[in-house]
RNA sequence: GGGCGCUUAGCUCAGCCUGGACAGAGUGCUUGGCUUCGGACCAAGCUGUCGCGGGUUCAAAUCCUGCAGCGCCCA
């Protein structure tokens, strides 16, 4: 509804300005401040002063004066205050956002006819998700989420990088060593059991590393292997089934594992998109071909390169080494012609490391003839770990994705027990609840916690930060929705229905009309969040709103108030419970029946 | 040396893209509120050179510019 008011208003204001004989480029309309009872607002009067050779509060008023509130859907009257134009809404505003927010599926826009694949995490499968790129999945997932509400048609890509030298030395390292010789894994889970090979081999081919002692030959003898490996899954000379096999069946176990824990965040793909697939059906060679024919083309110190100086890259972009082998970067270009064959658009979530590596990626597709518009990158920068904080039983190596969530639900599950006793709700809590409850607190807090700030800034990981259950946090927003199913579950008890055929006037507190005014702007946070790719904002947009339900909680019973208005009241309870669930959705964090 | 990003209350962060109503939350500290639909709650109070300087503008946390600190990347 906040949608078409403001379409509406604005369409309005336009003409209002024309009808007073002036001209203006932007309208200014916003929201205005919280203590102003309007649904809207304009500034308009103030670029409009000069010319008018006015006070802006007088061309306010000639403004407003012009506009017939009956000739604007959901406008009842339009005020001035000072400079500003304020448009107030009318009971059909009420009615229609209330019972358009009934619907389970409030929030999801229609469909825009457009696809677009979201690539995010594409951790190189060596081991297990480490607690600094778990913004990756976050991010990314709260992104998919938010195109798929803003009605884009969403695949959700998990890029494999199976093709480089890392995977190559894993797959030697899976053979060269015995499982009696490592230690043991520190879980029982796939990615943890095959990281010992990797580190056992990184060891081996490091001579500074004295956990695994080699001579001088048997390293050399090593990476003679892996060179071979290395050449025969990168496709030189027609590739090679057997290298490729080898290092599949490597890739896979620690991809297992690794999905295992992004499962636990409640992230899942659609696709797992490998490299390799790119060397295999002919698109990177083909794509080679078509660079080295390019004007930027350049052979130097025996390697095939782009110069992007003139684009303002001075690092030049190697795209074929002298023996025939591809780069990553390279691989990556003829993914992304993929793409954008398949998809409309395309959003990549990478760390901020890659920075330079994604613009030579972007010019390199331009210049072979994409429209890289289609293209849009979001940038996150590392999670760091406070000294002294966060050192994992590992030693040194940070802290593991599924250490951090088993902590979190263990510190919900603890809550949750404490809070046992004094639960003024008289339903009884199963074990299995405590489980479900831990877990969905405990998870939601660390997504949560994770979205809600703009990815660009650095964070400092601290336990008790990311774990703390206070207000602003997960929890304060699954509360209400726990409140508003305990209202609906007492109300049915009670015999008391929802409104069939609501009265806007049974709904006329300030209280029940500043929640209406947040639920009506819930189409629109999802707009903006989808458009910006900036999911922080439905986390800013669902913690205000569980302020105001609270609010409104409090000024207004439900089923104690006489039956008309109750009826209204848990009609507006349902509204606001599917604007939580849904918001809670897009941001990936369960919504709690009950907690 | 070059490029990109960040800097807002003691602490953690919104707001900046698209300039506009007194700069907002949480946390912390002080005080008050459960015979009531769920107290993981609510209310009141305290806390700011919006990193620093300059510019544009009727109006700058917001736009431009120089500098500093921090982070990431490149040679």
């Amino acid at each position: 509804m906040f949608r078409q008011f403001r379409t509406a208003v604005a369409d309005a204001l336009d003409a209002a300005v024309s009808a007073a004989g002036y001209e203006v480029d932007d309208l200014g309309i916003e929201e205005p401040p919280a203590d102003v009872d309007a649904t809207l607002a304009s500034s308009v009067a103030f670029p409009l002063a000069s010319a008018a050779g006015a006070p802006p509060p007088q061309v306010a008023a000639e403004i407003a004066a012009e506009i017939d509130p009956a000739s604007v859907d959901y406008l009842a009257s339009v005020q001035t205050r000072g400079p500003y134009v304020n448009f107030h809404t009318d009971e059909s505003y009420v009615t229609d956002t209330v019972t358009a927010a009934g619907a389970d599926d409030w929030g999801q826009l229609p469909s825009r006819g457009e696809s677009v694949v979201v690539e995010h995490t594409s951790a190189n499968p060596t081991g297990p998700v480490h607690v600094g790129r778990a913004r990756n999945p976050i991010v990314g997932d709260a992104i998919s989420n938010a195109l798929s509400y803003a009605g884009y048609d969403v695949d959700r890509h998990y890029y494999v990088n199976d093709a480089g030298r890392q995977m190559a030395v894993f797959a030697w390292a899976y053979e060269r060593f015995d499982e009696s010789e490592l230690p043991a894994p520190e879980r029982d889970k796939p990615d943890y059991d095959l990281v010992r090979y990797y580190r056992a081999g990184n060891a081996f081919l490091d001579p500074d590393d004295d956990t695994w002692p080699a001579t001088e030959a048997e390293i050399e003898a090593a990476e003679a292997e892996i060179e071979a490996l290395m050449k025969g899954f990168e496709g030189v000379a027609g590739g090679d089934e057997d290298a490729y096999e080898r290092v599949t069946e490597v890739v896979d176990t620690v991809l297992d594992g690794m999905r295992q824990s992004l499962d636990r965040l409640g992230v899942s793909f659609d696709e797992f998109v490998r490299e390799t697939r790119f060397i295999r059906d002919g698109s990177t060679d083909e794509l080679v071909d078509r660079l080295e024919s390019l004007d930027e083309a350049v052979y130097e110190e025996e390697a095939w390169q782009l110069d992007l100086s003139e684009f303002g890259i001075d690092k030049n972009f190697v795209f074929r080494r002298s023996n025939g082998t591809t780069l990553y970067t390279t691989r990556d270009a003829a993914h992304h012609e993929w793409k954008f064959d398949n998809y409309d658009r395309a959003v990549t979530v990478i760390g901020e490391d890659h920075k330079l590596t994604f613009d030579q990626l972007d010019l390199t597709l331009q210049l072979l003839g994409n429209d890289t518009d289609q293209l849009t990158q979001v940038f996150y920068s590392w999670v760091n770990l406070a000294s002294g904080e966060g050192m994992s039983t590992r030693e040194g190596t940070g802290v593991d994705l599924d250490e951090l969530l088993d902590e979190a639900v263990e510190r919900a599950r603890a809550e949750v027990e404490a809070r046992l006793d004094d639960r003024l709700r008289d339903d009884e809590l199963t074990p299995a609840d405590v489980d479900r409850i831990a877990r969905q607190v405990g998870t939601g807090a660390v997504r949560f916690d994770i979205v809600a700030k703009q990815p660009a800034k650095a964070i400092t990981f601290e336990w008790d930060r990311a774990l703390d259950f206070e207000a602003q946090s997960a929890p304060y927003v699954q509360y209400v929705h726990a409140r508003c199913c305990g209202i609906e579950s007492e109300a049915a008890e009670a015999a008391v229905d929802p409104a069939s055929d609501l009265d806007p006037e049974r709904l006329d507190t300030p209280e029940e009309r500043a929640l209406v005014r947040e639920i009506a702007r819930f189409p629109a946070v999802i707009e903006t969040a989808a458009e910006d790719l900036e999911p922080h904002r439905v986390a800013a947009y669902v913690r205000q709103f569980a302020e105001t339900f609270n609010a409104f909680y409090r000024e207004c019973p439900v089923l104690s108030a006489e039956p008309e208005r109750a009826s209204a009241r848990l009609t507006l309870v349902v509204a606001a419970r599917n604007t939580v669930a849904n918001a809670l959705d897009v941001l990936g964090v369960d919504a709690p029946a009950s907690m």
